[in-house]
This record gives C-alpha cells, structure tokens and sequence, in this order.
DNA sequence: TGCCAGGAATTGC
DNA sequence: GCAATTCATGGC
C-alpha cells in the first residue's frame, strides 16, 4: 500500500538524504530523492521527497500496514516539527548553526542492533576507514534483500570467532566487543527493544556494564537508535573539534567549558551535536 | 612519517 | 577514585 501525506512545518528532505549517504549500508539514491528502508517485517518500504523545504511531502510505497508507515514517519521525524527546536537556539551561541541547517531532522536508525554494532565499529576510527569496516561487516554476515543490505543478526555475529573478524582488519579487542555485545543479545540477556520504554540514564546505565560499550556508545545509541532528544556526547573528537571551530580556539575546548552550555542548549542537546557534526563534515 | 581518529579497558598511584 | 597508558589500524 501506498500513501502520501504533507507536514506543516520545514523539513528539509535534500539535507537529510545527504547525511543518511554518509552511511554505506543505507540505501539512498539522491536523483529521485528516495531512501529504501528495510524493515523488520522483510519487506523493503521506498520513501520518495516530493515537496519542498516549506512545504515538504511524501510517498511511503510499499508498507505492509498503517502501522509501518507510522513507523516511517517516526524514523524520519515527521511526527514532530523541528521549527520550536530551532527557535530554542535564538539568542544562544549556536543559533547561526541552527540557521544554517534549518529543517535538518534527526533520522533515526532503521536497526537498533544495527545502530549498537555501528557505534562499537566506529569507536577511535577515522570515518573513513570505519565506513569501510562496518560495509565489510554488513556484506559479509547480512543479507542485500531487494537490492538493499540489512544488519546481520546477533546469532550469527555471536557464532563468530575473532579471528575472522581479524581477517576483516578489525583490532582484536573491537572484534570482542562486537561479537560479546552480539552474544548478550542472542542470550537473551540484552534486550535493547525494552529501552524504549526506559530513562536515558537507565539506559545508559545498563549498556555501558557491556564491554565494548561505554558513555560515548550508549549516547549514541540513545540518541540514534531510539531518537532521544538531549544528548552530547561530550567524548566526542568531532564535537570537540566542531566546537573549537565555532567558538574561534586554538585548542580542543574543555569538558567543563562545554558542560557550561548545556542548560542553555537544553533539552534539545541532540540537535546541537547533529549540526555541529554536519559543520565540520 | 608521525600524529590522529565521531573510545574503552586496563593499569598505576 | 581519578589520570595516564595501552590497544590497534588505516587515513592524511
């Protein structure tokens, strides 16, 4: 079934088609602005941009029920406007950054294993060569369906053995943290669709007790995998970097020197780090 | 070539 | 408890 529908708020499609491309296993293709998503149920859902900025609108083909397409429309920020969020930032030191990427909307990922694996693959690497890894995990353990590559599941990533994701080039301690993370899962002992329903710092609390995952990772995985809207991961090299950048320093700045802003940027410190890793990308 | 990278665990005091 | 060190590998 097919639907199409139109927000009543700025939403930039273009924007954030351009950051899902810095991610190898999405499926994006900028010349008919679309992205395939594929979805837990098997299917492969398209979701086309057919507006503008101002007057943005959709077409969801191929979702198997309505409750697919409003998960779509969740996944993509549709459910909610992003012109308060910006306005929250007039009179801060980042309101020019708003301005720039006005309508920019935070996309969550289609997989929450797959976010949890991305974040640990990711660790201390250079983006380039992260990218390569992560690809290399995707192609080699999950499936292209349809033309378009889902995340392997956590069975088969428990089943490994290190050495083979050596053979990958990934560092014996990320292939550990990976395939010991996959193992919790599979286990049953780690359930990451109850998160959902859990407090930031719940769950925070209980994935950094994993090995491989700390602060930075259940941050990430907090604010990409389900969507939460006020966190700043304060490890963060790009953030740092970004934030060196804007407020004109000739070094990194300090944790403290950032903690001091968050009550302004609160409760919307996700949105702050989103803009600032696109300043600097 | 050496430092760095969208960190985390381990060690040392 | 907190800081310094180690881990690993490609990118630039």
């Amino acid at each position: 079934m097919d639907v199409q529908f139109s927000l009543p708020f700025t939403y930039d499609f273009d924007r954030a088609l351009d950051r899902l491309s810095g991610d190898p296993v999405i499926a994006v293709n900028r010349e008919s602005r679309s992205v395939r998503i594929p979805m837990k149920e098997g299917n492969v859902v398209t979701l086309l941009g057919k507006g503008t900025t101002c007057s943005p609108s959709f077409i969801v083909e191929n979702a198997v029920d309505e409750r697919q397409q409003e998960e779509i429309k969740s996944t993509f920020h549709f459910d909610r406007p992003l012109d308060g969020i910006s306005a929250h930032f007039k009179g801060t030191d980042l309101e020019q950054l708003f301005r720039e990427h006005e309508g920019t909307p935070l996309i969550k990922s289609f997989s929450l294993y797959g976010e949890l694996m991305k974040s640990i693959i990711h660790q201390q690497l250079n983006l380039s060569f992260a990218n390569t890894l992560l690809m290399r995990f995707v192609e080699s353990y999950g499936d292209k369906i349809d033309g378009v590559w889902r995340y392997p599941s956590p069975e088969r990533i428990a089943s490994l053995d290190v050495t083979e994701l050596r053979d990958k080039q990934f560092s014996t301690r990320k292939a550990e943290y990976v395939i010991g993370v996959s193992q919790a899962i599979s286990e049953g002992r780690l359930d990451l669709e109850k998160f959902s329903g859990m407090e930031d710092a719940e769950v925070t609390a209980e994935l950094i007790t994993y090995r491989g995952v700390g602060p930075w990772t259940a941050q990430g995985f907090l604010m990409f995998g389900l969507g939460r809207p006020n966190l700043f991961p304060l490890a963060d090299i790009g953030l740092q970097n970004a934030l060196k950048r804007i407020w004109g320093l000739d070094r990194k700045p300090t944790k403290d020197e950032i903690l001091a802003h968050f009550p302004d940027w609160s409760p919307y410190l996700s949105y702050a780090a989103l803009y600032l890793w696109r300043s600097i990308e």
